[in-house]
DNA sequence: TACAAAATTAAACACTTGTTTAATTTAAAC
DNA sequence: GTTTAAATTAAACAAGTGTTTAATTTTGTA
């Protein structure tokens, strides 16, 4: 019955037209039949290749961030300065939750009511080791007398995620206030002007002596 | 039809079990038999009250924030230096918000797919005037001379905010890592560490120079 | 007490949801 | 060409949703 972990090109067409749906909706606000409409396929195949809708979110998430960890490791390991190296860490981070935004939004927002344990796990497991390849960096840094002693490293997070889903959760408001009415124009402001503030941000707090 | 905005001690009872449940579950997540079932009243009075799930939300929402855009107000007219005024500013809000989870969460996350465009235009006017406060605190401090002259102020909310919900949001991991698991422990967390983290980030980026 | 308005109720309504069924078509293997 | 498994389909299913109805109880007033 097809009910497999790989994918073939039917099974990634539907996960494509899912993250779209899931981007504009949400995951509660997206019905399995939109999905199917869209994809123009059958309701029941998508029972059929994933399970569930849950399995299907389960899929695009391994699917869209199977990768980033290595990422992350190859950055930690590269010769570059404390700060050059947080602020490639932060343009990382930004550009790639920025490109896949429909994965990102519904793991941070809507993982808070479901709580299927042992999905729950797995996060908490990417959580984890982003948080220690974050720690090596910035501990480095302290190390070579760049940064400051008393950083609480596991806030630093928040601050740079945070500042982006912020922004981006207020779309709307910023595309009016900053007048970034087209796509283009939003992805530019985030690539440059919203990178660079965060990064302005996590130097300002990383090296600044009161 | 007792179908006005007024408040009667019913409808307020109303409001602060729909406004745990939905800080629990999410709107969405949330259903109108919950609510009533959790009230101890019939289903059908939610909709002879407030009209609507929808309406319901609108109150809780303006039972809420009403007198939080006053506090700030009177914040700004404070005869404060430059930081710590900022310092007080990220205090308020932070506290006001943790006490308000389930509301501004929804306001924060749920916001998205919902276009109905007259609350739409309600938060706008919010975060408008927000905005307007605090870029008046900011350029205060420039005026100073405390502050440097290349903040881009809109960015600064994101990061307060962002910095705060992303937190939130990752409750159950920063629980397990900072050892938080009790409410109290939590919100003494957030009040004391998380707030200062938040205070220390703005300043530093307000006043660093490179 | 009698009357009218308000409050409350159980039940029904119309609709959407994710999932499953059982029948049919397509594809592959022998 | 026949057989067997996989892919695809339309339909049904069971459960849940927000909302409305129409009947009943409670309340306040004349």
């Amino acid at each position: 019955m097809m009910l497999t972990n790989e994918l073939n090109e039917k099974k990634i067409h539907i996960l494509k037209v899912a993250e779209k749906l899931f981007a504009e909706k949400g995951f509660e606000g997206t019905s399995i039949r939109s999905i199917s409409k869209e994809a123009k396929i059958n309701i029941a195949m998508i029972s059929y290749y994933f399970g569930s809708k849950e399995s299907l979110l389960e899929s695009l998430i391994l699917y869209k961030i199977s990768d980033l960890k290595q990422e992350l490791e190859n950055l930690s390991k590269e010769n570059l300065q404390p700060v050059d190296k947080v602020n490639k860490l932060i343009e990382l981070y930004i550009n790639r939750i920025n490109c896949n935004r429909g994965v990102f939004r519904i793991m941070h927002f809507e993982m808070t009511s479901k709580k299927s344990s042992d999905r729950k796990k797995v996060f908490t497991e990417i959580k984890m080791n982003n948080l220690e390849i974050i720690e090596r960096i910035i501990r480095e840094g302290q190390e070579k007398g760049v940064f400051r002693k008393d950083i609480v490293i596991p806030l630093l997070t928040p601050t740079i995620l945070g500042t982006y889903f912020n922004f981006f959760i207020n779309k709307e408001f910023y595309e009016e206030l900053l007048d970034l009415k087209t796509e283009k124009k939003f992805n530019a402001y985030i690539n440059n002007n919203l990178t660079k503030h965060i990064q302005q941000t996590i130097k300002a707090l990383l090296v600044y002596e009161n």
